[in-house]
DNA sequence: CCGACGATGAGCTTACAT
DNA sequence: ATGTAAGCTCATCGTCGG
C-alpha cells in the first residue's frame, strides 16, 4: 500500500491534535512561514485521510457503500488530487514567493512584486456577470486553487483603483484567486468601482428584492423638475466620504442666475456636478446627496445611519459596501445553509455585509464583529437589535484582539464559522487621498494582513475540526 | 470639542488622434 | 505602436467660528 507507511506516524499526529493543534505553532517557531506551514499540515493531513479510507474500504467485504461513504469517497478523492501536487517540486516562482519576508513598510516604487504580475481591470467591468447584462459567466476562468476551495467561505473587498501592483500582492496574500472587479452601477445609480477576493460559488447568483432604480432620475423623481437639459448624467459618480459645501450650491445659482445660457458656464458647472456628485433640488440649485439618498444608492434601509452626526454618516456610508452588489455575490449561499451561517465580520462598518446577508433572508446564528469605530458599532447594534435578529453578536473593537486562541475559542463554542468577509481600510490606497496614498503598507491599509492572518487561522482550525469530526464518526461506526 | 470650509494632486484609467 | 488629453477617485489637513 503506497500509504501505508505514511499513516502511522501521521496517527500520532492526529491523536495530538485533539488535545489542542500545536503542530503549527511548532512550525512556525521553527522559522517556517506560517502559511507554508499551513499548507504542508493540510496536505500531510489528506495523506493520512486517505490512508484512513483505504482501510475501511477494504474491510466492508463486498457491502454496498452507504451514501454518506461514497459522499466521504468523493472528498478523500479530492485529496488524492492534491497529493500529486504535494509530491511534484515546487516551482521555484512559488517557492520564492513563499519565501519572502513579512511585509515591511517599503516604498511603492522599491516595490520588486508589482513587475511579476500586473492585474488589469476588465472593462466593462463586469467580474463574472451581472444581471441585465450580456456577459454572464458560470465557471471561473482561473479555477480556485485547491487549499482555497470549499468552505468556510471568506469574501474580501477594497477599492478596484489601487497604487499598481497592489491587487496582484492582496490576491498572492489570498491563495492566489483572482480579484472579481465589479462596478456598482451595473446595480444601482451609482458608479461604485470595487474589487472582490472570495472562494465563493460563482453558479446560480441572484438579486435581491426590490432592485433599486438604474439612474438617477428615477431614484430621485423629484430631481426631474429641475434637471437641466444640458446635464447629461444618468449615473453618479462613486459616493464618497465628503460632500461639496453649502457655499458650492449658491456660488452655481448665482452663476446660473446670470449666464444661464452660455455653454462655457454650463460645462463648468456640469464639471463641478461630477466632481462633488451634486443633484439638482431646485431651480439652480445643485446640491450634494443626503444622507438617506446615499443609503438607498448603497442598497441600505432608510436611516439606517440615523442616531450619529450628518458628518459621520457621510463617513460611514462613504466606507461602505454597496449592497445589492455584495448580496448578488453571496446569494450562493442560500441554498447551501437553509438553517442559517455563522459569521466572521471584520472591519464591520455599518455592516453592509450583514445587511446584505439579512435582504436575502439567510439567518445570521452568529455573527462576530470587528469594528473600531464606536459609531459604527452604535449603528450595526441598533440594526441587530431594530430587525430582531435571533442569533448572537459578539463585538471586538481591534483586529489586533482577535488572535489565534480566541479565534479558536469560538469556533469550537459555535462550531466554527461559515463566512469571513471584510472589507480591509483603502485610505492609503484610495485616488482622493492627496496626503499619505502610500499604498499596501501604510498605516491603515496595512490591517489586511490582519485579515490575511485571522482568515487563515479560521481555515486551518475548521479544518482540523473536520478531521475531528470524521474520527468522532468513525470510531462511532465501529460500535 | 465639533463642524463647516477650502486647499491640497497623484496615479491610474480610457478614448482618441497620430 | 505611441503620444496626448481628459476623466475619475471608500481622503487628509489646518483654520476658523461657534
Amino acid at each position: 500500500n503506497l500509504y501505508s507507511g505514511l499513516s502511522s506516524s501521521d496517527e500520532e499526529n492526529e491523536l495530538n491534535s485533539f488535545h489542542g493543534d500545536g503542530r503549527l505553532q511548532d512550525l512556525i517557531k521553527m522559522g517556517y512561514p506560517r502559511k507554508e506551514a499551513s499548507i504542508a499540515l493540510e496536505r500531510c493531513d489528506a495523506i493520512s485521510v486517505l490512508a484512513t479510507y483505504s482501510c475501511i474500504f477494504s474491510n466492508s467485504s463486498g457491502e454496498i457503500a452507504s451514501l454518506a461513504e461514497v459522499v466521504d469517497f468523493i472528498f478523500a478523492a479530492q485529496m488524492a488530487r492534491q497529493l500529486d501536487e504535494f509530491w511534484a517540486a515546487p516551482d521555484e516562482q512559488e517557492q520564492r514567493r513563499i519565501n519572502e519576508p513579512p511585509p515591511r513598510r517599503r516604498r511603492l516604487n522599491t516595490d520588486i512584486a508589482s513587475d511579476d504580475e500586473l492585474i488589469r481591470l476588465p472593462n466593462p467591468m463586469i467580474g463574472f456577470g451581472v444581471p441585465k447584462e450580456p456577459g454572464l459567466i458560470t465557471e471561473r476562468p482561473v479555477p480556485i486553487p485547491n487549499i482555497a476551495c470549499g468552505p468556510p467561505y471568506f469574501y474580501y473587498e477594497n477599492v478596484a483603483m489601487t497604487p499598481k501592483g497592489v491587487w496582484a500582492k492582496m490576491s498572492s496574500h489570498l491563495y492566489d484567486i483572482k480579484p472579481e472587479f465589479v462596478d456598482s452601477l451595473y446595480f444601482c445609480a451609482a458608479a461604485r468601482k470595487r474589487g472582490y477576493i472570495h472562494n465563493l460559488p460563482i453558479k446560480n447568483r441572484f438579486e435581491i428584492q426590490p432592485t433599486p432604480h438604474y439612474t438617477i432620475q428615477e431614484e430621485f423623481p423629484l430631481t426631474k423638475k429641475w434637471w437641466p437639459a444640458w446635464d447629461k448624467r444618468t449615473k453618479l459618480n462613486c459616493v464618497l466620504t465628503c460632500i461639496a459645501s453649502a457655499q458650492l450650491t449658491n456660488k452655481i445659482r448665482k452663476r446660473l442666475e446670470k449666464h444661464e445660457r452660455d455653454p462655457a458656464v454650463q460645462k463648468d458647472v456640469v464639471d463641478q456636478c461630477k466632481k462633488w456628485n451634486l443633484v439638482w433640488v431646485g431651480k439652480n440649485k445643485a446640491a450634494p446627496l443626503e444622507p438617506y439618498e446615499m443609503e438607498r444608492l448603497l442598497g441600505f434601509p432608510n436611516n439606517h445611519t440615523r442616531g450619529i452626526s450628518r458628518k459621520d454618516r457621510y463617513k460611514s456610508l462613504g466606507n461602505s459596501f454597496q449592497v445589492d452588489t455584495v448580496a448578488y455575490h453571496l446569494s450562493v449561499l442560500k441554498p447551501l445553509y437553509p438553517k442559517g451561517i455563522n459569521v466572521l465580520s471584520l472591519f464591520t462598518g455599518i455592516g453592509g455585509g450583514e445587511v446584505a446577508l439579512h435582504r436575502l433572508q439567510i439567518p445570521m446564528k452568529l455573527v462576530v464583529s470587528v469594528e473600531i469605530s464606536e459609531v459604527n458599532r452604535n449603528i450595526f447594534r441598533s440594526f441587530w437589535e431594530q430587525t430582531n435578529q435571533r442569533g448572537d453578536l459578539i463585538e471586538f473593537r481591534d483586529v489586533e484582539e482577535l488572535d489565534d486562541h480566541k479565534i479558536e475559542g469560538l469556533m469550537d463554542q459555535y462550531g466554527g464559522f461559515d463566512l469571513v468577509i471584510g472589507g480591509s481600510p483603502c485610505n492609503n490606497l484610495a485616488g482622493a487621498n492627496r496626503v499619505s496614498r502610500t499604498g499596501l503598507e501604510g498605516d491603515q491599509s496595512s490591517l489586511f494582513y490582519d485579515y490575511c492572518r485571522i482568515l487563515e487561522a479560521v481555515r486551518s482550525k475548521a479544518s482540523r475540526m473536520r478531521r475531528r469530526d470524521r474520527y468522532k464518526s468513525l470510531g462511532n461506526s465501529f460500535q
